[in-house]
DNA sequence: CCTGACGATAGACCACATATATCAGACAAC
DNA sequence: GTTGTCTGATATATGTGGTCTATCGTCAGG
């Protein structure tokens, strides 16, 4: 059955009239009589009842055309579906982002992209690298935004902008009186945030993957981190864009020696169909913190 | 676009994988990603994301799944109903039969239809012969039930028995002495029908056209004019099946000379489709009546 | 009787769905 | 590495079937 023939029995039913329904279809009269018999003959129901002067629905036929035009209707509904979902930059984008990084960065982008990308809604999904990527591959996730490269041939990574990481101490702490801090000297004191936290490994490594205290804190976040800085209860390094929020805790930052960072990425399936999306995106954050990615290149944080 | 295309793509979705898919569609695994292909050209949209390894919906194509799921289902609703509507015997049948005879034929012929006809639903309609006639031409009706002629090419008519017509006098009057009656004898003081009902013009025609008094009796049903004769108001002529009844209201019965009688037949469109259940029905009442129109023949009512 | 309107039918044509054969990539086993 | 297997994609030939034009049969109205 085809829903082409459908639709030809629907103009008939309609119009009881087959020169004009076939007008209707585009086609000829000639094919209107033929797809309609053999659509009877293959349901094995006359659907119209015709005599020369008039088309009439049987009661069969009434019941029939009835479905029939609830699945035209379902194929129609599926066609503007299919229009309104033909944009790439509309509909919902599903996106994940490290817990280090979504305070700090969605605040200064999700504006502009509301503005800049209307249509797109961004739902943001907020969990350490590796539940990210385990969404990504199993189609939770669209994108996820890490500071990690993401490996395999399955995943394409658009990197955005390298956010360098800060020293953050306690005012009164011995090092805050320098410039500049030397990476290794956070080691003695510093505080981490839990596993899976890719900060809390790229911390570690930047002061040389020092042994830390048994049952030392594991933050659970960054948020708590600072917090616990700032009570003066050691040292800690923090990512850039979490500056603004460290200073008005009172915390003092200073940059560090090495000038060591993080790459954040937009990580997506390679085969993720909406790309413009994703590039989308990508450019808008790219051009969204440049200005910072310069400010930071100067140690001006 | 085409119902055999959703099947394929529903198919895909729910399998996700291409193979399974094609063989459970009866067709090759190639077909199956050209059609589908076409039909994610033809929508404009990707429905799945696809790699050698997974299958998965786009969040556009579970969208668009969904309305091609409702559109599959009603189709095989269709299909159903189709099946079911097959048979000419089953589904509701609209009859229509004229007043004077439904109220004694139906009691007779009823039950014997639904006993050998038992998914064919009988709606009987009772009205006069033109009203009848203008259903049965604007499809309202599907058959009817009549005592005279149906002309023109587009209706079908079948005999099915013929209704002596017998005198119907009050028990004390003088015609009641004889052991048959002359059909002119009862025009003097004839009762007959208001207009529009066919006995009326064959009970006149009978006797010979005679005029009625002005403001004289026209029945509205064969009920009220067996009452009237039965107190005695004058005589009629009534159709055979109505005997029993008559008689039951003390009113004298006796053949007539001349044997008059009218025809009953089942009428119905030309182009009606289901003519076995309008043969099916004409076959049970003339083998129903058969017994009844022995006895008429011999004056046995 | 002729004309016009309507649906049905016949025959030719062409698009398109289909199958077979094959390719290209990914992954596991050895 | 290398090989084998599984995946979906692609190429090409083929046959079904939807479509057209032309024509018929029927009925109603002038």
């Amino acid at each position: 059955m085809n829903l082409r023939d459908l639709r030809y029995a629907l103009a008939v039913a309609e119009h009881r009239h087959f020169g004009r329904a076939a007008e209707l279809c585009n086609i000829s009269q000639p094919t209107l009589s033929t797809q309609l018999r053999k659509l009877e003959e293959e349901l094995g129901v006359v659907l119209f009842e015709r005599t020369n002067k008039s088309v009439v629905p049987t009661m069969a036929g009434e019941a029939l055309l009835a479905h029939a035009r609830a699945a035209v209707e379902s194929a129609d509904a599926m066609l503007a579906l299919a229009q309104a979902s033909r944009d790439p930059l509309r509909g919902r984008l599903r996106l994940g982002i490290i817990p280090t990084l979504a305070p700090y960065l969605l605040p200064l982008v999700f504006g502009p992209l509301r503005d800049a990308l209307p249509d797109l809604v961004i739902e943001p999904w907020e969990d350490v690298t590796t539940a990210l990527l385990e969404r990504l591959r199993t189609h939770e996730l669209d994108a996820a935004l890490l500071a990690t490269d993401a490996e395999g041939p399955d995943l394409d990574t658009q990197p955005l902008f390298t956010e360098p990481f800060l020293a953050a101490l306690p005012p009164e702490h011995l090092l805050a009186s320098q410039d500049h801090v030397r990476e290794e000297d956070l080691a003695p004191d510093i505080l981490v945030l839990a596993d899976g936290h890719c900060l809390r490994d790229q911390a570690l490594a930047a002061c040389g993957n020092p042994g830390l205290r048994a049952g030392a804190l594991r933050a659970s976040s960054l948020s708590t981190l600072l917090n616990m800085v700032a009570a003066g209860y050691g040292t800690t390094l923090i990512p850039g864009l979490a500056a603004g929020v460290a200073r008005d805790a009172g915390i003092a930052l200073r940059p560090l020696t090495h000038m060591t960072g993080r790459d954040i990425q937009l990580v997506s399936r390679t085969t993720f169909p909406r790309r413009a999306a994703i590039d989308a995106i990508a450019t808008l954050i790219r051009t969204r913190l440049a200005p910072f990615a310069d400010s930071a290149a100067h140690g001006e944080v």
